[in-house]
DNA sequence: AATACGTGGTG
DNA sequence: TCACCAAGTAT
């Protein structure tokens, strides 16, 4: 049965999937491991302009590797999760030194890199290199839950699990394809909150839409507070040094906030991050 | 294993 | 409106 579930995945794919620029045949290496970066917990749409933008600024590693962190930072923008930018940078300073300027194409050598985990080192060995090694986000995690084992939802992730439960579905030739379908289809069509079940090209051997597509009753995670935590400060914190191409004053960073203590540890911890850089002359920028 | 880490769209 | 959610990683 799975083989028949692939199948029509991969046929469903050739026609349905979005025509995205780092799946273009002139996406390179180097395109692909940014934008899996630029990706991590980000939606697509807020991504296609920051990765326009940072791959002509900065087409090779080497090139963002003679760079300043703080230029990585700035480019990054509203993505979110700024420190990725910095990993970003490092990443490119790694490739550089110890790997020649070229992407490595082994799943430990990418999972020795700064910011690069088990998800992202290998899909760019697969959707780079054209690898066979299982590629599990939130999307594969959520499409084998329901289709596989009948549940409405992933509960809680166990690496090793997951990724085994995946390689059993890749096929001898032809794994990027699938798990480049699981991905597209968990992101259009077999969604978190409405799964459009009704247009679903593997509805047919879905385990939960088989079982009547019973709600999900096992553990969930407790949800993410945002407003008023050192998360929302730091972002605004942040925002003032992205709006100035100067350093700028401790007095600038005095940012309307009723918990004065608080203000000063979140700049304490992106001082620490190495997303700000106090200047000796006690002013303030992003990190040389 | 649980938690911190941004930002903005959406059902 | 307001939790939920989005191609995770590091600690």
């Amino acid at each position: 049965m799975p083989d028949e579930l692939v199948a029509d995945l991969a046929r469903w794919y050739r026609h349905a999937a979005r025509e995205l620029p780092w799946r273009r045949r002139d996406a390179g290496p180097w395109a692909v491991l940014v934008s899996e970066i630029m990706l991590q917990q980000t939606p697509v749409n807020r991504v296609l302009p920051v990765y326009a933008a940072w791959l002509e600024r900065w087409p090779t590693p080497a090139a963002l590797a003679a760079d300043s962190a703080g230029e990585a930072v700035r480019m990054w923008g509203k993505l979110g999760y700024p420190r990725r930018a910095l990993r970003l940078r490092e990443c490119a300073v790694a490739i550089t030194e110890r790997f020649g300027g070229a992407v490595p194409s082994d799943v430990a050598e990418l999972e020795s890199l700064p910011g690069i985990g088990t998800y992202t080192a290998r899909a760019v060995a697969v959707f780079a290199y054209g690898q066979r090694h299982p590629v599990v986000d939130t999307n594969v995690r959520r499409v084998v839950a329901r289709a596989i084992d009948g549940v409405g939802e992933a509960g809680p992730p166990s690496t090793r699990r997951d990724l085994i439960a995946v390689e059993a579905l890749l096929p001898p030739a032809g794994a990027p394809l699938v798990s480049i379908a699981l991905m597209e289809l968990g992101a259009l069509v077999c969604t978190a909150r409405a799964p459009r079940c009704l247009a679903c090209p593997i509805a047919a051997h879905c385990a939960w839409l088989g079982a009547g597509s019973p709600p999900y009753t096992g553990p969930r995670a407790r949800a993410q507070t945002f407003t008023g935590t050192d998360r929302q400060l730091r972002g605004l914190l942040l925002d003032v040094l992205r709006a100035s191409t100067q350093p700028v004053t401790e007095v600038a960073l005095k940012i309307p906030w009723h918990d004065e203590p608080q203000r000063q540890r979140a700049l304490d911890s992106l001082i620490a991050d190495g997303l700000i850089d106090p200047l000796e002359d006690g002013t303030f920028a992003l990190p040389s």
